[in-house]
DNA sequence: ACCTGAACACCGTTCAAGT
DNA sequence: ACCTGAACACCGTTCAAGT
């Protein structure tokens, strides 16, 4: 990352035959690529080049390009599942921690605006055929409803069905990080910051406890 | 469209030198390809042929593929803006209304998945480039902060801004159109339409009347 | 003005061959 | 097992040339 020399790789231990953990380093590469210039611009040749290694060297790891795109995805997943789960226990599993989430969700997606689109933007091929991708997002989705469930045992919001309330809360911040990525919200609040704000405590009203809709 | 012959084009009105109006026939095949295929399968190439026409003739009204996009994005929002205007006037201009316009907007999404992710995909590089594009989208996005204006003065909802207002509804919808569109919503429930009718409803206690908050 | 045909600089992917 | 190098069938785009 930080090699001025383009031209040099005569280091002792790193011109071995086998590269040490391929497949780690060219999720690793396509992620940088992705994040400093979008989908449109990961090629397979400059990604094999940048590794010191041929362009053909990733089919020994990945099937595909399809197949390291849902790679990254995956891994894009488990860190906003982190960043959920961080941002639900610090600020003490209740109100204040379902708002926090609510922000995170949308700092993380505008901070890594084309590792996000990659999650969502459905290069991914019909998801369901990366099994790894899905059950990442599967587990990201399950600390919103985890947390939804922990919430209505604490009297906090409505009764409705648990899965439902979590697409329907998740809609609402994942259209807020679009809105905010896709430059939408131009001028004022181009981070979308305001419009969270917004939208999370208009979310608590709208999930607030009282009778329940079966 | 219907012609089963490939290689025949012997016609006499249609074999003259200039196409009619290639332009609308550029955007109109462009829109069925990606409809029936996906923005991925695309290619300038195959546009042409379908039309009989040079792969090179799209230059001459386009200055290239994100052009031709662009264009296609542009009618999207056309359209959408059209079935948002119809679904909020024929239903009372009210409460009934808004709720129309929410069904009317996933569905919209749901019958041209392709053609909607061509709108909000990021496909159009910083939409802010092409000025059509943002001119309809915007145009679409007005018709919604026209209904908020409106319910505002008939004293159906908060008094919030409007801009703000429509944002935040925006998301929530849009977010649920693309679950739905990403097949995130698999098993029961894959067109989004009972997550529809629950985000409707939740939003309306949502921005129901109540003291402004500015 | 509008369109063509050849050419250019790229892609992802395959496959026999090397170590 | 892991990687290479040449080859294949594609792209979008350009440009001189045709009508």
């Amino acid at each position: 990352m930080a090699s001025a020399a383009p031209a040099r790789r005569k280091r002792k231990p790193a011109d071995r035959y086998h590269h040490g953990d391929l497949r780690r380093s060219l999720i690793d590469e396509a992620a940088r690529t992705i994040q400093a210039g979008g989908v449109e611009h990961l090629t397979l040749r400059t990604v094999g080049e940048r590794l010191g290694v041929s362009r053909t060297a990733l089919y020994r790891h990945f099937s595909d390009k399809q197949a390291l795109l849902a790679a990254v995805g995956r891994e894009g997943f488990v860190t906003l599942r982190a960043a959920l789960t961080d941002a639900w226990e610090q600020h003490g599993r209740g109100r204040a921690g379902f708002e926090a989430m609510g922000i995170a969700y949308v700092r993380f997606a505008v901070t890594h605006p084309s590792h996000y689109r990659v999650m969502f933007g459905g290069f991914v091929e019909s998801c369901a055929k990366d099994a790894d991708f899905l059950a990442a997002a599967t587990a990201a989705f399950g600390v919103l409803v985890d947390s939804i469930v922990e919430q209505q045992r604490a009297g906090l919001i409505r009764r409705d069905d648990p899965e439902l309330m979590a697409r329907f809360i998740w809609s609402a911040v994942h259209g807020a990080a679009m809105l905010a990525i896709d430059g939408q919200l131009r001028g004022v609040d181009a981070q979308g910051e305001a419009l969270t704000r917004y939208a999370t405590a208009r979310l608590r009203a709208a999930i607030a406890a009282g009778e329940a809709m079966p």
